[in-house]
DNA sequence: AATGAATGAGCTTTCATTCAT
DNA sequence: TATGAATGAAAGCTCATTCAT
C-alpha cells in the first residue's frame, strides 16, 4: 500500500474540515467524516493535528486572520475614514459572495473558542474598530463609543448576510454593496436624538 | 427517594433546557446535563417530552412566538412607522436585558428548525418586516426592498446584542436604546448613493 | 375520575396481552402497550398481576391448557385410535382457523416458560401422546417410540400451519383437514424400511 | 490492553452471535452479551457490523443459504424423487445432529427477516419444493398441491427436531433418519381418503 | 507516516417496576 | 383500587482517541 503519496495531506484535511464544519457544524462533524472525505485513515489525522479541537482551531484561525489581513490592506489603501469603511464593507460583500458558507462560519459561528486567539491578533472586528477609533480621533465622525460604532457598522453587512443565508434576500451581496456602504456610513454618523421622539 | 414532590417538573425541565441550550448549544447539551440540573433521573424527562428534539422545539417555539407577539403588540399601539419601529427596537433592548441568554438563543441560534414553524407564524423578523412594508406603501420611508430594509433595521439591534454577548460592549442595551432607535431609523432611510460619495 | 368502572379489568388485560404477545412477541410488547390498549394506568396492571412475566405466564397457561382439554374431550368421544387421532387433527385445524395468531402463539412460541407448568398438566402434546401410547398397547398401530410417533403426527398439522402463517399455503386448514388426517395416520403406521432403498 | 491480537474477530463475533441468538432469541440477546462473550468492547463490534440487525442478518443469511445449497447438491446426485427426498431428509438429520442449536435457529426462528432474501434465493424449503414439483410432473407421486406436500414432508423432520430440542426424544436424529425418510415418503403419497372414516 | 481495530466513555431512549397521592 | 411521575438499569449506538502493526 502506497504511503506518502500526498505531501499535501495536511492541507487537504484542513479543506475538508472547513467545509464540513461549515456545512454541518463542528460537533456534528466526526473525525471519521473528515478522514473519509480526504481518503485517509482516522489515525493518520493525528499525525497532523493533536486533536479534533486543534484541527478546528487551526483551521478557523487561519481563515479568520487571513480575512482580517485582507480587510486591513483594503483599508490602508484609502485616504479617509469614509473611503476606508466603504472599502471594508465591499470587502465583506466580496468575501461573502465568494464563499458564503465560509463567510458565515467565520463571522457567525458562536464558537467559544475566540478567546484562544492571542489578544492582539487582528480580526475582522478589530480592523473595523481601529479605523473607527481613528476616525473619531480625527473628528471624521461624531464622538461616540467606538465599540458601539463598530457593532452598528458591522450590523449593516452581517445582518443582510444572515438574511441571505436564510433565503430572505438574494444570496449575492456585491450587487447591493453600495446600499450597505451607505447604511454603514449613516449609522456611524447617527447619535441619540436628544430632542427626539417621545418614547 | 422523592417522587411527586415538585408538581412543576415540566416547567423546570424547560427552564433548565433553555438555559443550557443557550449556554452550550443544543448538541453540546446532553439530556443528562438537563436532568442533573433539574434533579431528576434521565428517564423522567421522557414522561414530559417525547425526545430531546421535542423538548428543544417546544421550548424554542414557545419563547420565539411569544416574543414575536410582544413586539407586534408594541407596534400596534403606535400611530406611525417611525414610532412603531422605535417601539420595537426598544422592545428588543428590553427583551435582551431581561434575559440576554434567552434573547441570543432566540435570535441567533442557527437552528435549522425554523422551517418547522407554520409558514404564517409571526416571528420577530416578520413583525418588523410588516411594519416596514406598510411604511413603504405609505411613503413614510423611501421605496426599497422591504427584506433588505428589515435586515438593516434588525442589524442595528442584533449586532450590538452580539457585541454585548462577547463582552465588547456593556451588557445592557436599554441605556443605549435611543441610539439604536436612531440608527435603525437612519438605515431604512438610506439609499444607495448613485453618484459616489456625498455623505 | 371514575374508578371501578370495569369490574372485568383483569380479563381485559389478559385479552389485550394475549393479542399483543401474539402479534408482536412478548419482549416486543411493553407493559405500556398493554395498559394503553385496555385504557388503564401502568400501575393498575400490578394490582392484577405480579409482573409482566406473571401476566404472560397466566395468559399463556390458560389458553394452552384449555386447548389441551378441548382436544382431550374430542378424543374421548371416539371409540378407536384412528378416529381419536382424526378428531384431534380436525380439532387442531378448527382451532387454527378460528384464531391463527393465537394458535401459532400457543404451539410455536419457543417460550422457555413451558417448564413452569406442573409436570402432569395436560398439553396438546401430551394429549396426543396418550392416545398413541394406548394405540400401541392395543396394537392398533405398530410398536414404536410413542414420542417419535407423537412428533410425526403433530408434524402433519403443525408444519402446514407454519406454511399457512408464512403465506405459502392458504390460511385455512379446515378445508384440507382430511388430507392432514390421512397424513397423520399414515405416519404413525410407517416404520423404518429395513431393506429399504439403498441410500 | 490487547489490540489486534485476534485477527479473526469478525468470525468470532459471528459465532458468538449465532450461538446466543439461537439460545436466547435475537431480542433477548444484547450486543453486550455478544461482545462480552467474544472478549471485546461494545464499540468494537461496530467496526465489523453496521448494526445488531446487520449482524443478525449476515449471520443468518449465510448459514441459511449454505444449508440450502448443501441440500440441493444432495438431491442432485440422486436419480429419482424417492431417493432425492430421502437424501434431503438425511441431510436435515445430519445438519441437525452436527449443530442442533444452529439447525433450530435456521429452521424455526420466526424472524420476520426472511422477506429480505432475494426472491429467488434457494432455501431449504424451496429446494424440497422443487424436487416435489418435479416428482408430480413425472407422476412419481400423486398429483397434489406441491406446497402442502412440501409442508408435510418437512413436518416429518422438523417436528421431531422440535421434540429433540425440548428433550422429548433423543437429541440425535441420524439414528432415526430411516424412519423419518419413510414417513416423509409416506406422507407425500397420501391423499385425502374419499370414502374414508366418517368424520 | 499510515492503518484501522479496539477502547471506553458518552450519547438518546426504553422499560419494568415502585409508590406518593 | 387507580394514577402516572419517577426510578434506575439496560438497551443500541457513536465517537475522539490510542496503538500494535
Amino acid at each position: 500500500m502506497p504511503r506518502h503519496r500526498f505531501p499535501d495531506t495536511r492541507e487537504r484535511i484542513e479543506e475538508a474540515a472547513t467545509r464540513l464544519f461549515v456545512l454541518k457544524g463542528v460537533t456534528e462533524t466526526s473525525v471519521r467524516d473528515i478522514t473519509r472525505e480526504v481518503g485517509i485513515s482516522e489515525g493518520a489525522l493525528y499525525r497532523h493535528f493533536e486533536s479534533k479541537d486543534d484541527l478546528f482551531w487551526k483551521t478557523f484561525e487561519q481563515n479568520y486572520t487571513s480575512f482580517a489581513r485582507e480587510l486591513e490592506s483594503l483599508a490602508e489603501r484609502e485616504p479617509d475614514a469614509q473611503r476606508k469603511l466603504a472599502a471594508m464593507i465591499r470587502g465583506f460583500c466580496r468575501a461573502h459572495d465568494t464563499n458564503p458558507t465560509l463567510f458565515n462560519f467565520l463571522v457567525f459561528a458562536q464558537h467559544g473558542h475566540l478567546s484562544r486567539l492571542p489578544a492582539d491578533t487582528p480580526t475582522p472586528v478589530t480592523v473595523v474598530r481601529r479605523v473607527l477609533v481613528h476616525a473619531i480621533e480625527q473628528s471624521e465622525i461624531p464622538a461616540q463609543d467606538p465599540d458601539l460604532a463598530t457593532a452598528l457598522a458591522l450590523g449593516a453587512v452581517l445582518q443582510p448576510a444572515t438574511f441571505a443565508a436564510y433565503g430572505r434576500i438574494a444570496v449575492q451581496l456585491v450587487p447591493i454593496s453600495e446600499r450597505l456602504v451607505a447604511a454603514a456610513w449613516a449609522v456611524v454618523n447617527t447619535v441619540s436624538r436628544p430632542g427626539g421622539l417621545p418614547s
